[in-house]
DNA sequence: ATAGGGTTAG
């Protein structure tokens, strides 16, 4: 009987235990604190927490403490109670008449707090704990950052080790998650080297995910590449941060080495991979990954992905399918469809389709009404849109931002009200930025208006000078009004700040085989058949009225195309390749890393109608699905 | 007792 007692009571402090033989000599008395500790101990194990909170009130009558790990477990059913009350009596009863608990139990009572979201409870217990140990700081970190309070997070950081407590794997990856710059990451990057602790899978995969936050994916890599303790989540970071910067190229690499490496990919993974060929319009990859992923469960995530990957590589069949698919659509399911409708010329579905997201329940979000608005503005319809803008706030909460000011200047500008949209520009509450200012170029191209494009272009280079798009557009504007100074002084300007144009790139997939052409690049191996074969169809579509459009002004011109008029951009060749290589039934996908020219446009036109096919174009900007003469971007791009 | 990865945007 005297072990079990002094098993029990072992954490009483000092004090207390002075009175212990007192309570030793009265024989019922100790046997029924003996009895009390047992019910109490037993009642938290199997999760009793109404028992134990009885025990826990006679405990108290009785002045009788039991020990930490108890404690713990009483914590524990506290916490899958969700009983905050209960879990307050508790801490109560810990520190009540000169009980010391170990810095250990105060710990849990912090965690036990922060876990309720109760912040000001945990830093209370946090300020007045007397011995705090790297436990005790990590906890408040990781509550902070967890808590979106970074610089918080990152205060704690710096008094710990003012006060001699040295970090561990724990806290690094927690205040990694509170780095709010460049400077601090990689100071802390600094830190963790000279501790050995960049050896850690959960430090490196926080760093490399930090450093894909900051755009900094050479760093990523150089993390992910100068250790060998790697698991999934670490490689799952590393795709991750190339799927998400755009460099879907690495994240494929990275996949691929992956799978050498032994790894099995989960829903994480795929989702990036999907992501990846989403960014590549890679549609035959995507088709695999999906045959791929019927061995698994999907969750929502990667099936949103799915959905997302089959819009923007523009077969709205197989998205429209997985969309039916989603049992639970969230917010994000909807969104992505709305905006594949409305990215692949489907605006009035894409409207449709909102009216039935609401119907279902599913509150829009800012990026929903995006989608929204865009929709509007494909469609011409600048009243709805205007109804729409006007009102988002009051209907759904959504304070317009930068974007939808951004949809309504295309609105307004495609439906050449110039006017309304630079007055929109002018007193639009977040400040307009180099896309607004882009935006608005767009709607001068479209309605040839070359005072304002040269205004809107300059507000343009003020924002982004690296836009190189924009300086020959400029100097093809002055050129035009005969300006050549002007237009001479823009290109040197372009040429002091070393940008340079990429070149016109198009991608088409043939047999699980990526054709890259480039302009002015001759190394595609049927070359000479192919430009052989693009002259006889230009002859062809020349006797059904094509005119090759030479007017370049509001054009940004690839290259010098005008000297050379055998040098054809490189979609026209993708075009006439991918007629040539896929069999007739087939959709000619092409990605194009520019914005497709006006006179490709036109000849992608009348070259589908032609030949009656489906040809599929992926620019910078839109898709452009091209059927039976038309397009679905119905000429505004 | 404390920690890491994946989805929608002009």
């Amino acid at each position: 009987m005297k072990s079990i007692l002094f098993r029990n009571l072992k954490s009483i402090p000092p004090t207390v235990a002075v009175a212990l033989p007192s309570l030793l000599m009265h024989h019922h008395h100790s046997l029924q604190s003996n009895t009390l500790l047992n019910e109490f101990t037993s009642s938290c194990y199997r999760r009793d927490l109404p028992a134990a909170m009885r025990a826990l009130t006679s405990m108290q009558n009785h002045r009788i403490w039991a020990d930490s790990v108890t404690y713990s477990e009483l914590i524990k059913c506290c916490l899958a109670c969700g009983a905050i009350q209960e879990a307050k009596l508790v801490h109560k009863h810990i520190f009540s008449d000169g009980y010391q608990p170990k810095t250990f139990l105060i710990n849990t009572l912090m965690n036990m707090y922060v876990k309720f979201n109760l912040l000001n409870e945990a830093r209370e217990l946090f300020d007045q704990m007397p011995d705090r140990n790297v436990v005790s700081w990590t906890t408040m970190i990781a509550a902070f950052s967890n808590a979106r309070l970074d610089h918080e997070a990152m205060e704690f950081l710096t008094l710990m080790l003012r006060n001699g407590v040295h970090p561990n794997m724990f806290t690094y990856s927690s205040v990694l998650q509170a780095c709010n710059g460049l400077p601090s990451l990689r100071q802390i990057h600094c830190g963790i080297t000279k501790t050995g602790l960049d050896s850690d899978v959960f430090v490196r995969s926080a760093l490399i995910d930090n450093y894909s936050k900051w755009g900094e994916l050479p760093n990523a890599l150089t993390v992910f590449n100068e250790m060998e303790t790697s698991d999934l989540i670490v490689w799952n970071s590393v795709i991750g941060a190339f799927a998400q910067n755009t460099d879907g190229d690495e994240a494929l690499n990275l996949f691929k080495r992956m799978k050498r490496c032994g790894f099995m990919a989960d829903q994480a993974t795929l989702t990036s991979v999907l992501r990846a060929c989403t960014g590549l319009a890679l549609l035959e990859l995507g088709r695999q990954i999906h045959v791929h992923l019927l061995k698994y469960n999907r969750d929502l995530i990667l099936s949103n992905a799915l959905l997302d990957m089959y819009c923007k590589c523009g077969s709205l069949e197989d998205a429209r399918f997985e969309f039916s698919r989603i049992v639970d659509k969230d917010v994000i399911s909807w969104s992505t469809m709305i905006i594949g409708l409305a990215q692949n010329g489907f605006s009035h579905e894409a409207l449709e389709m909102f009216q039935k997201m609401e119907s279902s329940g599913t509150k829009p979000n800012y990026i929903t009404v995006v989608g929204v608005l865009f929709a509007c503005s494909h469609a011409g319809l600048v009243d709805k849109g205007r109804s729409y803008f006007e009102s988002m706030e009051k209907n759904f909460g959504i304070k317009p931002g930068r974007e939808h000011y951004g949809c309504m200047v295309d609105l307004l500008g495609r439906a050449g009200k110039l006017d309304e949209a630079i007055e929109l520009i002018k007193r639009m509450e977040p400040e307009p930025d180099a896309v607004t200012w882009r935006t608005l170029l767009g709607a001068c191209r479209i309605h040839r208006n070359m005072d304002l494009a040269a205004y809107a272009a300059k507000r343009v280079l003020d924002l982004d000078p690296d836009d190189a798009g924009t300086y020959i557009l400029l100097s093809n504007i002055y050129a035009n009004s005969h300006r050549w100074e002007d237009a001479a002084q823009v290109r040197k300007t372009m040429r002091g700040n070393n940008v340079r144009k990429e070149p016109g790139c198009s991608w088409i997939e043939v047999n699980k085989q990526i054709h890259a052409f480039i302009l002015r690049d001759n190394s595609h191996p049927e070359i000479d058949k192919i430009v052989r074969q693009l002259n006889k169809y230009v002859e062809r579509l020349k006797e059904v009225g094509y005119v090759p459009d030479s007017n370049f002004v509001l054009q940004d011109v690839e290259g010098e195309q005008m000297e050379d008029p055998l040098l054809y951009h490189s979609e026209k060749l993708a075009i006439v390749y991918g007629l040539m290589a896929l069999t007739k039934g087939k959709n000619i996908r092409i990605r194009k890393n520019l914005r497709i020219c006006g006179d490709c446009h036109l000849f992608a036109k009348l070259l589908a109608k032609m030949e009656n096919r489906h040809v599929v174009i992926r620019d910078q900007i839109r898709y452009h699905h091209f059927e039976g003469g038309v397009c679905s971007c119905g000429d505004y791009w």
